[in-house]
DNA sequence: TTTATTAATCGTAATATTGCAATATAATAA
DNA sequence: TTATTATATTGCAATATTACGATTAATAAA
């Protein structure tokens, strides 16, 4: 089918598979080091950079925006995307709720 | 195409793109989140507590086995799984490297 | 206005994922 | 041996994702 039933998780559990969801494509995760490496970007260096065509890192690109982690500003011809540092904060402590689960002690079983 | 070119991205960066894919779906983040809870699982209880069909459960759990991060003994009829906490921890700090980029201090850009 | 330049959108092909019915396999019980 | 129980595998349909060429839109420069 491919088709997800969200309805039957908690919205936590949703959330938590959205924001990893972003983060399931090498592209996604190479575009968000760049855009923490140089804080500040615009589309065309992310496309010599990455070595995906335009239209791809596009696509790529609103997706994150899409999801509140990044921003872009238009400048001229060009846009100034950069990380959302509230939203990323915020994703992380949704994440880490999520990670750190192993935390609370407990028994090795099997 | 639906086809990763994983081969231009690093493999630390392929690395966190496979454990995100892996939470990005609430079905395998309930599964990892019950087997937490409980510290020992069989299958059929996680098809009850899911709602899902047994052999979608049964391709999840495959899925976060063949990444390691949870693992699975026979007993009897059943199959106790359990996290792999070892893997778990390694993957955290995979994670982590990623998501914790945000406190190496910078400047807002726009 | 015309001509770059830059990024977004559209359309589409190829591949991946999700979900489940049907079936197979494996271990135990009768 | 023959059920019974529990999980895995197979096969397939439906939907999602990825990638990119072609085009469009918007601004800047000439």
């Amino acid at each position: 089918m491919g088709l997800t039933k969200t309805e039957m998780f908690t919205d936590q559990q949703n959330e938590i598979a959205l924001f990893a969801k972003a983060f399931g494509h090498p592209a996604r995760v190479s575009i968000l080091q760049h855009l923490f490496k140089i804080d500040s970007c615009v589309c065309g260096d992310l496309v010599s950079e990455i070595g995906l065509a335009q239209p791809t890192i596009s696509q790529h690109l609103k997706e994150l925006k899409h999801l509140g982690l990044i921003k872009g500003n238009i400048e001229g011809t060009s846009v100034c995307y950069c990380i959302d540092k509230e939203n990323w904060a915020a994703m992380k402590n949704v994440m880490s709720e999520f990670l750190d689960q192993d935390l609370s002690q407990k028994q090795e079983c099997c």
